[in-house]
DNA sequence: ACGCGTTAGTTCGGGGGCTGTACAAAGCAG
DNA sequence: CTGCTTTGTACAGCCCCCGAACTAACGCGT
C-alpha cells in the first residue's frame, strides 16, 4: 500500500499547516485554499477535530463578506508540546512550544557538577517535568524533543565530537530514551543538531511560515559556528560539518614562501580570544567581551578602537560568506556577537565594502533570540518535523 | 480537489522513476519495491503502457529464484528526448537525452557573427532540429529545454546579467517560446539556469540516481564560477546569486591601517588572467592557460613554478570553500581549470594542510563531461523536473 | 417585514484507486 | 507426474474525493 491512508493524510496536514501558517478560518475558506471540495474541507475537520488538533469556534468569519458567514475553526494549541534543549557549556535551557509553535515556558539550569554526560543529561527528565508543571502542561502532550549539542553531532544522536564540552562519541539518544522510558506506543520522537544550526532555524521561525530564503547565523562565543539554513532546511553538507567557516583562513599571503596554513584562521581573529588579546595589546582593561563593550558605549577610545579592528575583520568574513552563499540574512548571535551592537552600521559598511558587485547585498543583525536561541531552534525543528507528513514509504511530503 | 488524480499519479512517478534509478524489473518486483500489491503494480504498468513510457519484454526475469518468472518491463527510452543548450561565449552548445537520461547526441555551433541575443537564439531552433534530424529523432518526443546560460538568470527565464556576453535584462523565455512556437495543449517546458549550477548538475548525475550527497564545481574559465549542489539541488542562495566565490577576499591584512577592499579577489589570483601574469612575471612563455600545461607537463622549470604558485591558492579557496560547505565533493571544470591536471595530488596536498581538523576531507577532481558538461547539466535538471510530480497544488513531491 | 441572492455546511450517490483474496499459468525439485 | 512457489489477472470491498442537492444563515433592496 502506498500508506494505508496516504491521501487523507496529505490532505490533514494540508489543513493543519494552512491554519499554522495563514491562521484560523472557516471551512469553505479551507476548501479555497487547498483546492477541494467544501464537503472533503468538513469530512478533513471533522477528523481533525475528533484527533483534538483542531477547534471549532462559535465565533463566525468576520470577513465582511455577503452570504452567510462560517464558523471558523482553530488549531488547538494545547493538544501539543514541543520540548527544545540547548546542552550549553555551563547550563541547560529548556524551552517548550504550544502548537502553533509559539513560545510558552523557558527555565535554565545552571550546572553544579562537572558537565559529564550522565550528570547533564540526568537533568533533563526533571527539568522538562518542572517547565511543564510550572505552567500547568502535561507530559503526555509532549510528542517531541529535540536536542542542541555545541559541537558535531549526527541528526540521530551520535555526538562525535563536542570540544567544550569535552564529549566524544557519546549515543546520547538511547540515554534520553532511557531517561524518559515512554511506552513503545507512543515513543518520544527525538532530534539533534548542532547548536549554530539551531540558532539558525530559531530566526528562520516567521510568523508560523516556512522562511523560503537563505540565512546564515554565525554563533560567536569561544569559537565562531555558522548555521546555514537554505529554503528553510538546514544546510548540513557531507557529514554534517557544513558551517565550519571558524577554520576559514582569509588573512593569506599572495607570497610565494609564506606558510599560509600557519596564517590565523578566522576564529583566531574574531573570536573571544582575538579580543582580548586585541585589548592587551591596546592597553584596554577588560577581562570579558561585555567589558569591552561596555567601555566602548561609555566612549573609550582604546576600546573603540579594538571594536575598529574587529569589525574589519569580521567584515571580511561575512562577505565571503554572502559571496558564496548569497544570504538574504546574516544574524549575529552569542555573547561575542555582543561587540556588534557596539556599532551595527560600522560592521554593514565594511562589509558592502567588498560586496559592490552585488545587486543586494545581505542585511546584517543582531539574534532576535538570545540566549534561547538554539533551545528555540532546535523545539521549533522537532515542531516542523511532527507538522509535515515525513517520509511516507519515501516519498518526502512537507507541503 | 488535490489535484485530479493525485495518488495515481504520484504512484505511476514512482513506478518511473524506479525503473530509471533501478532498471527494468517484473510487475512483482515492482510491487515489492514500491511497498503496493501486485495488482496495482500491474495496473499502474498498464496505464504506463498504454501512454507509451514502459515497455513490456518478452523476457523473463532472470533471477535465481524459484517459481514462475515474470515478464521484465522498462522504460521507453525513445519516447522522450530532452534537450539542452549551453550558450557559450564563442559557441552554442546543444546535448540530447533519452528518456533514461543517457546522452544520444550533441552538437557545438561556432558563432559566425556577433553575439547579440538575437543572433544567439536564432541559432537554437535550427540546430535543435538539425541534431534531432542527424539521429533519427523526432521533435515531437521533445517534451522540455533547459538553457544554461553564462550570467545571473532566473530560472524562469529572465537574463539579468551575462557579462562576457554582454547581455542585459533579456526576457531570453518569451524569445525562445517565440521561436518554436508549440501550441499551447503540448506546450515546451523551458528552464533556465546559470552555467556554473548546470555543470555542478552535471556531476551530480549519477547513475541514474539522485546524488543525495554536497558538491561544489569550480567553472574556471576567465573567471571563476562557482555551483554548488545540496541532497541534489543547486543551491541558489537569495536572488540566485550564490556561488560567486570569484568575488571572495582570501588574502586580506591582519594589518588595522590596509584597506581590504582593495586586496586582490580569489578571481584575481587564479583566474585566466592571473595564470598568464604569473607566466610574464617567471619569464613563461605562454599566452593561454593549454600552453602552460603543455610547458608544465613537458618539464619545465618556470610553468612548474606558475603551477606551484596556483595550486596553492587555488588550494585556499577549495579549503575555504570546504569549511563551509563541507562538501563531498569539489570538481574543477572550464578551461583554466586544465591546470589541475598538471599535479592534482598537489592540489589535494596544498588543500587538506588547511583541513587537518576535518575528519574525511573532500576529494578533488576534474570534471567528468568537459565542454558539455553545462548543457548536459540543465538537459539533466529538465529530464529531472519532468520526471518528478513537480508541484501538485504546493506539494512538492520528488519521491 | 419580506423575499432574494449569496455563501456555509451537510448529505448522499458516483467513481477512482488501492487492498486482499482467489485462481490460472509457469517454472523448479524430486 | 506431483507438489511447491511465484507471477499476473480478476473481482469484491473499502477509503476517500467529487459533484449535486439541500438546508441554514446573513445582507440588501423594496
Amino acid at each position: 500500500m502506498a500508506a494505508p491512508r496516504l491521501l487523507r493524510t496529505i490532505n490533514e496536514t494540508r489543513v493543519l499547516n494552512l491554519l499554522l501558517e495563514r491562521g484560523p478560518r472557516s471551512r469553505a475558506d479551507i476548501a479555497r485554499d487547498l483546492q477541494v471540495t467544501r464537503s472533503t474541507a468538513s469530512a478533513l475537520v471533522a477528523s481533525l477535530v475528533e484527533r483534538g488538533l483542531v477547534l471549532e469556534t462559535e465565533e463566525t468569519s468576520t470577513a465582511e463578506r455577503i452570504g452567510r458567514p462560517g464558523f471558523v475553526v482553530k488549531l488547538n494549541r494545547a493538544s501539543r508540546t514541543y520540548v527544545g534543549v540547548d546542552i550549553a557549556v555551563s547550563e541547560l535551557r529548556i524551552v517548550a512550544l504550544d502548537m502553533q509553535a509559539d513560545l510558552i515556558a523557558s527555565l535554565t539550569i545552571p550546572y553544579t557538577d562537572p558537565a559529564t554526560p550522565d550528570y547533564v543529561v540526568g537533568l533533563i527528565r526533571p527539568g522538562v517535568e518542572q517547565l511543564l508543571a510550572d505552567h500547568g502542561l502535561d507530559m503526555d502532550a509532549v510528542e517531541a524533543l529535540g536536542v542542541a549539542i555545541p559541537g558535531l553531532v549526527e541528526t540521530d544522536g551520535l555526538i562525535v565530537f563536542a570540544p567544550n564540552l569535552n564529549w566524544r562519541s557519546i549515543d546520547i539518544k538511547a540515554m534520553i530514551e532511557q531517561a524518559f522510558d515512554r511506552p513503545s506506543e507512543r515513543p518520544l520522537h527525538l532530534h539533534f543538531d548542532n547548536d549554530a544550526n539551531a540558532c539558525a532555524l530559531s530566526e528562520g521561525y516567521d510568523q508560523h511560515g516556512r522562511n523560503a530564503g537563505t540565512l546564515a547565523y554565525f554563533l560567536m562565543e569561544i569559537g565562531v559556528g555558522l548555521g546555514i539554513l537554505h529554503e528553510g532546511q538546514v544546510f548540513r553538507g557531507f557529514e554534517g560539518v557544513a558551517g565550519e567557516i571558524g577554520h576559514g583562513r582569509f588573512f593569506c599571503s599572495l607570497g610565494d614562501e609564506q606558510d599560509n596554513a600557519a596564517t590565523p584562521t578566522f576564529e583566531e581573529t574574531v573570536g573571544r580570544e582575538a579580543v582580548l588579546r586585541l585589548c592587551r595589546k591596546g592597553g584596554v582593561e577588560a577581562s570579558s567581551v561585555s567589558e569591552v563593550v561596555a567601555l566602548a558605549e561609555a566612549g573609550d577610545e582604546g576600546a573603540r578602537g579594538v571594536f575598529d579592528v574587529w569589525a574589519r575583520r569580521l567584515a571580511i568574513g561575512v562577505a565571503n560568506l554572502a559571496v558564496i552563499l548569497n544570504p538574504s540574512e546574516i544574524v549575529l548571535g552569542g555573547k561575542t556577537a555582543a561587540m556588534f551592537s557596539i556599532d551595527p552600521k560600522r560592521v554593514h559598511d565594511e562589509a558592502n565594502r567588498h560586496l559592490r558587485f552585488m545587486f543586494k547585498t545581505p542585511t546584517i543583525r543582531a539574534s532576535s533570540r538570545g540566549v534561547l536561541a538554539a533551545s528555540f531552534g532546535v523545539a521549533y525543528a522537532v515542531h516542523r518535523q511532527r507538522f509535515g507528513v515525513a517520509d511516507v514509504h519515501g516519498l518526502s511530503l512537507t507541503a
